[in-house]
DNA sequence: TCTGGGGTCCTAGGACCC
DNA sequence: TCTGGGGTCCTAGGACCC
């Protein structure tokens, strides 16, 4: 059978919904984001692009470009509400589909051509119908394989449709051009533009061994496959790893070592319970540290006896980032939970740590009373007040 | 212009084991 | 004595994506 795939891309999606929720935002420049001053684009309407805003642009840039865009904060679980919605249809009408991110998917409609017609047809009734049953549009993109739907989707925009017909994958991608190649950005360009390599063409007269030589196996072999239109294999298995993280960028930066130490509970707490809610247990908890230069670095730690809870992960956090801080002012601190696999509770064995594994069942059992109505910062609170009962 | 927050994957070096 | 080869795990940093 030959395969077929579609690449559902919403278009300008936070800034859509929010015309949906405030249709006086229409046809005006609109920028999802915090106007703080150390803060960037989330998404923007296609008039605020016209002034040249762009995602992930700093907001001070974005608003002298654009003095007149309307900014809001934006609101994840409206978002997250709509984005449901529109996997619901894709769900609906496609046999098999991953979601890739909030706003885009990947359907394999590989043997739908009975069932739909032409794949243009499909593709047109799946745009109707997000329309339809949602008010928003999205862009689709039809090929071979994910990796040339997804370049579709991204050719024309918005509210496009780009059928790359098989056999044409090479012409396809010489026509998107080497910059914007799924996975090839800004520091790759750089490292291809050392050895004249500045067109999807110029790539291709390269061997493979010559490629792997210069820029290692996975690259190499990925930048091979992609400049001839062959799939480097997005999205086509599970991902193996899982983590959790949490940020924080602070202005003015965090000097004051009583402040680094709330932010760095308040961290802990904030990645233990969405690890608990989301059922995951981790083996390595890292700290991530941005200086008022912005420099950064990280350091983690994976403790044999394992770790059970948000206070373990808290006095890591601390312990970690003393040893690694070299003094100054604190632009970002982060806590991050990694090689994190499904679970509640951690492998038995571990006959010294019943204290731990007692406070997790606290937290556990905290985070399901939250689930009924109490908030996740009031639940984590109760844990705290919890410990320091049992002292 | 001055750089968010949440992720995944890759690399290179070192430790350790057989 | 100055020296293997393969494998796995851990760590820090970097690239990239949305």
């Amino acid at each position: 059978m030959k395969s077929l795939f579609f690449h559902v891309d919403l278009d300008a999606f936070f800034a859509a919904v929010e015309v949906i929720d405030h249709p006086e935002y229409a046809g005006k420049p609109l920028i999802i984001g915090h106007k703080g001053p150390r803060s960037v684009v989330s998404t923007c309407s296609y008039e605020a692009r016209a002034f040249g805003v762009h995602s992930a642009m700093p907001m001070s840039v974005a608003l002298r470009l654009c003095p007149q865009a309307i900014c809001v904060p934006g609101n994840m679980r409206r978002y997250s509400e709509m984005s449901r919605r529109v996997m619901a249809i894709i769900a609906d009408i496609a046999p098999s589909w991953i979601q890739a991110s909030i706003d885009e998917a990947y359907l394999d409609m590989s043997g739908t051509e009975k069932l739909y017609g032409s794949p243009s047809v499909a593709a047109r009734m799946l745009k109707a119908r997000v329309k339809d049953e949602t008010g928003l549009t999205i862009s689709v993109g039809v090929g071979s394989s994910r990796f040339i739907a997804k370049l579709a989707s991204d050719y024309r925009k918005p509210d496009g449709l780009t059928i790359v017909p098989e056999n044409l994958e090479v012409d396809f991608v010489d026509a998107v051009g080497l910059g914007k190649l799924w996975g090839v950005g800004r520091a790759t360009l750089d490292r291809l533009e050392k050895y004249n390599i500045r067109t999807t063409q110029d790539l291709r007269s390269y061997s493979l061994g010559r490629l792997c030589d210069l820029f290692g196996q996975a690259s190499g072999s990925y930048l091979y496959k992609v400049c001839r239109g062959e799939d480097p294999g997005i999205y086509s298995g599970e991902s193996k790893s899982h983590s959790i993280s949490a940020e924080r960028t602070f202005f003015p930066d965090l000097i004051e070592k009583e402040a680094i130490d709330l932010y760095l509970l308040e961290l802990s707490q904030e990645v233990c319970f969405r690890a608990l809610d989301e059922h995951f247990v981790a083996r390595t908890v890292g700290v991530k540290i941005r200086y008022g230069d912005f420099s950064t670095t990280s350091i983690q730690t994976t403790p044999q006896d394992g770790i059970y809870n948000s206070s373990e992960v808290y006095d890591y956090a601390r312990k970690l980032f003393w040893q690694r801080y070299r003094g100054g002012g604190v632009r970002l601190l982060g806590v991050g939970l990694y090689q994190m696999y499904e679970g509640d509770e951690i492998d038995q064995g571990e006959l010294f740590k019943d204290d731990e594994i007692r406070k997790r069942r606290l937290e556990r059992l905290i985070l399901d009373m939250g689930k009924s109505g109490l908030s996740l910062r009031r639940a984590s609170t109760l844990v705290k007040d919890g410990y320091d009962s049992e002292k």
